[in-house]
DNA sequence: TCTTATGTGTTACAGTGAGTAACACTATGA
DNA sequence: TCATAGTGTTACTCACTGTAACACATAAGA
């Protein structure tokens, strides 16, 4: 057993390291200790990361398996699913619960553009009648 | 000049109990640390709520204004404006910037329903005609 | 087989932020 | 003037994060 804690933590609250980090291996898909450090912009020790990958699969957010003695670390949640628990949690304390709050401010603030979020549920209406309404 | 760190910091790094009461002070739209306590469900001395308070006016969340010589803290910003603000970060973090990818996480980790997503799209699109597509 | 890389396990320490609160000070009303 | 209600200041502890050293194991080469 490789993962931890399923999806009880906060993203959020990742350390700046951290989330760099995780990007690293969201990116590379998979990766070792001495991959991540060479993308790691800081030039930091060889167990300085493998401390913080440890810790990041202590908190769920990795996994790893074992390579011939050499840990191979890759995302145990995909990152649109960590993101969507992260804003879940966001809309609950923020928002009272209510999406619709949250989307109209995103859209509000710019961070959603209305055509964008036309397009998507253009997009995501075409997906369902596809999938006829799956998950 | 009440308000502190106009957005500096940012809104998913608030501790536990700092997310209470902010959300009181949203919820009851201006309140003294007397009503505050009163709301949370914790026993906590008043100098802790008006710690918090503090901290919270520091960070630029609330401001307060003095009504004979009592502050009455309110939002220094709409509960939307903080939510739509964590969300970018989150979007920065750990979708790379795409909006999209965000989206169709919500909608896939059911935080977004499909319908929710067409409905909200529209309610926006008819709103963008009305306001003539002002911010 | 002995040694050397290479990689992991364990442990630690300093800095920061959040939770929690005491205490001193001030002004207002009785 | 005295108590009450409110603020300003300061502090302490704990948990978490960044950072790393050191010890231990094992595969590969001499």
């Amino acid at each position: 057993m490789t993962s931890n804690t399923p999806s009880n933590h906060d993203p959020a609250e990742l350390g700046e390291l951290e989330r760099d980090i995780l990007g690293i291996v969201w990116r590379l898909q998979k990766a070792t200790a001495e991959e991540v450090r060479e993308e790691v912009q800081r030039p930091l020790k060889d167990s300085t990361i493998r401390t913080v990958l440890r810790r990041l699969e202590e908190k769920g957010y990795l996994a790893h398996s074992v390579d011939n003695r050499t840990f191979i670390y890759r995302p145990a949640e995909s990152p649109q699913k960590v993101a969507a628990r992260a804003v879940q949690r966001i809309v609950d304390w923020f928002c009272e619960g209510s999406v619709e709050e949250l989307l109209v401010g995103l859209v509000n603030s710019k961070v959603v553009s209305r055509a964008e979020l036309e397009r998507l549920a253009r997009r995501v209406a075409a997906a369902k009648k596809q999938e006829g309404g799956k998950a």
